[in-house]
DNA sequence: TAAGTAAATGTAAAGATTTACATTAAGCGC
DNA sequence: GCGCTTAATGTAAATCTTTACATTTACTTA
């Protein structure tokens, strides 16, 4: 008669093959296998096979630890990834990890922005070190989030527009958005543009204020006086860049360039142009700033500000990996911000040249 | 004299709060936050965040459980992401995941092709079920990953292209290609089209081969005999649907619309098209497959097959979902196809009327 | 003040694996 | 057949939390 002891897992196979649970659990790891003679690792296999048995992840994880993690916050809105932004970056991050033994989580928020930290701090609780992109910070958010002791990359674009960073202890990466709005005024400057349209983003927005800053810097650099009348600011969408294209097109003396705040806006100007038989590069030149797949595409391709979204995914991963042994706490806030190349494709055009 | 007895986590902190481990526990979790009373949480707390304490998962997991987590199996290689079909289809399983405590994690496989299984059941671990896109399988993988015992949902795209669903055992979702190729072709006939140009993608794609037929199918319905000079095969990118342009548009006899396999060979085509001064829809319609973002953005807005990535999405996590508790091993392949929509825009147009 | 209730805390079992170290078995040269 | 080496396996400790159940404490009410 044997003893109703609810045998379990590992140990109910030891004791059908007969052998002792240390010889299941070596047989059952990939690297350990070799330890196990042959004939007995398969034995164990097909029975572990046949019970449908898998190792209890939790005593396991206890004793082998946890694989290292990266968590992505992102928000849970639906409509995340119908933006490019999230897909290249995310794949930037794969990339980065994809050699190592990291693994990678998507972990969503946004249930009650009031209670963000929490959220995080719940989902995040089994990974390494957590990216934050897409959902914006407040001010309070950031003070709570202060004494998260986990490496945390926050992306340039989460944080108020005012928001200093250095007072902060956080890791951020951006982009450098203002170094990009100067080399592309500057481009249409060197083209021989003078009176340049300028179609922005919604003031409200970090990313879209320094574009615009940057902008108004290249101006600056050729002598040109900065006229209100040149700027048009409504959303960030296509839409909002037909209505600039149309105010602009309407003004008396057009101007003879535009520079919009992403490639939406662009490609929306762009479109509301050649509907009112404008032609864009000859009559006018247009650049966007972003370089998503679109701007490659589209006819004419499109001069654009390009963001390199792959190199921050591996910077941020970088920082992550490089802060999990010493999470260097406390520290000042560091602010890594890769430089932006213009990509000269179509849609701008010399204007003496015309 | 204390005992050298190395106390760690959560006892040492019981021990100096002077509480028992129960009560640090339950003031350490949110769920049970509650049951303690707020003055001795707040030193528990304080003191854990002092210590930079963390609950040890593996423990925690024993205990409580792993929270079910789907795993999405992609290929490793950097340029994963680049296509917005990944981007989007993760998007769908976010959201579809976001009211549940269903996690999502991104697994890569790829370092050795032969080993896919092998890596796919290391990867997925602890993953209650898995989703598979992006790698192709051949037989023998699919052979291999009939006994992997645990919910795997692969995209009709992996598959090889005589594979019969049916007699495997596998969960498979995809868009319905046939359909789509069927409603594309039918569509210009409809417009009066009867010399059409089929520029095809490669006849190894799963994909490729089902909207073919569905092209064929379609013509078929209206009488028109299937002339294979006037079907062009490359590759897939907007390069081939330029090279495919320029074979049709050398034709004595031009066909007035193109029937394009992918959006991308459609955005080529029309590119090489305008180019040469033959207008879209004018002189020519072209219709593409896939609806990705550029679609609707270009000009003319391509008018294309719409594939319903989200919602193909949300069925793999329901299937998942489905059958976590029973997971009805051995059943019979089961193929779930999704219809596609046609999007009629501005890039096809009525044959008579011009 | 006894009895009853609710709140706060304590006790101790349970959870299933991995692995350092110990032991046994097997192979081999002499 | 002895001593040596290596392969295969066994023993048992260690891992740290959670939670059912028990107990104590603090109040309320009759």
């Amino acid at each position: 008669m044997t003893l109703p002891t609810k045998l379990t897992g590992i140990r109910l196979i030891a004791k059908e093959v007969g052998v002792s649970t240390a010889t299941v659990s070596r047989a059952l790891n990939e690297d350990t296998a070799h330890k196990v003679k042959e004939s007995t690792r398969s034995s164990i296999l097909e029975l572990a096979d046949k019970m449908h048995f898998r190792l209890n992840p939790g005593a396991r994880i206890m004793q082998r630890g946890l694989s290292p993690t990266i968590g992505i916050i992102v928000p849970r809105k639906d409509a995340v990834f119908e933006s490019e932004f999230y897909g290249r970056f995310l794949g930037g991050v794969i990339s980065a990890t994809a050699a190592t033994s990291w693994d990678v989580r998507i972990l969503t928020t946004g249930r009650d922005p009031l209670k963000f930290v929490e959220e995080l701090r719940a989902a995040g609780r089994d990974c390494s070190g957590l990216i934050c992109l897409g959902t914006p910070l407040s001010e309070g958010t950031l003070v709570e989030l202060e004494n998260y002791r986990r490496p945390l990359v926050l992306l340039k674009s989460v944080l108020p527009l005012d928001y200093s960073i250095e007072s902060g202890s956080f890791h951020v990466i951006g982009t450098d958005n203002f170094g990009g709005g100067v080399s592309a005024s500057r481009h249409l400057c060197e083209l021989g543009h003078r009176k340049i349209g300028l179609i922005l983003g919604p003031d409200a927005s970090r990313d879209f204020v320094e574009r615009e800053r940057g902008y108004f810097e290249g101006l600056r650099q050729f002598g040109i006086e900065i006229d209100p009348s040149l700027s048009f600011r409504e959303s960030y969408d296509d839409q909002s860049g037909r209505h600039g294209c149309e105010y602009f097109l309407n003004m008396a003396e057009r101007p003879t360039a535009l520079l919009c705040a992403n490639d939406s806006l662009a490609f929306g100007a762009l479109d509301y142009a050649k509907s009112m038989g404008v032609n864009c590069p000859n009559d006018i030149s247009i650049v966007g700033f972003d370089d998503g797949l679109l701007a490659n595409c589209c006819s004419p391709k499109l001069t654009t500000v390009t963001q390199p979204l792959a190199e921050m995914a591996a910077q941020a991963v970088e920082v992550i990996m490089n802060n999990i042994e010493a999470p260097s706490m406390m520290s000042l806030g560091e602010l890594i911000e890769l430089p932006t190349t213009l990509s000269i494709r179509e849609s701008s055009h010399s204007l003496t040249a015309v």
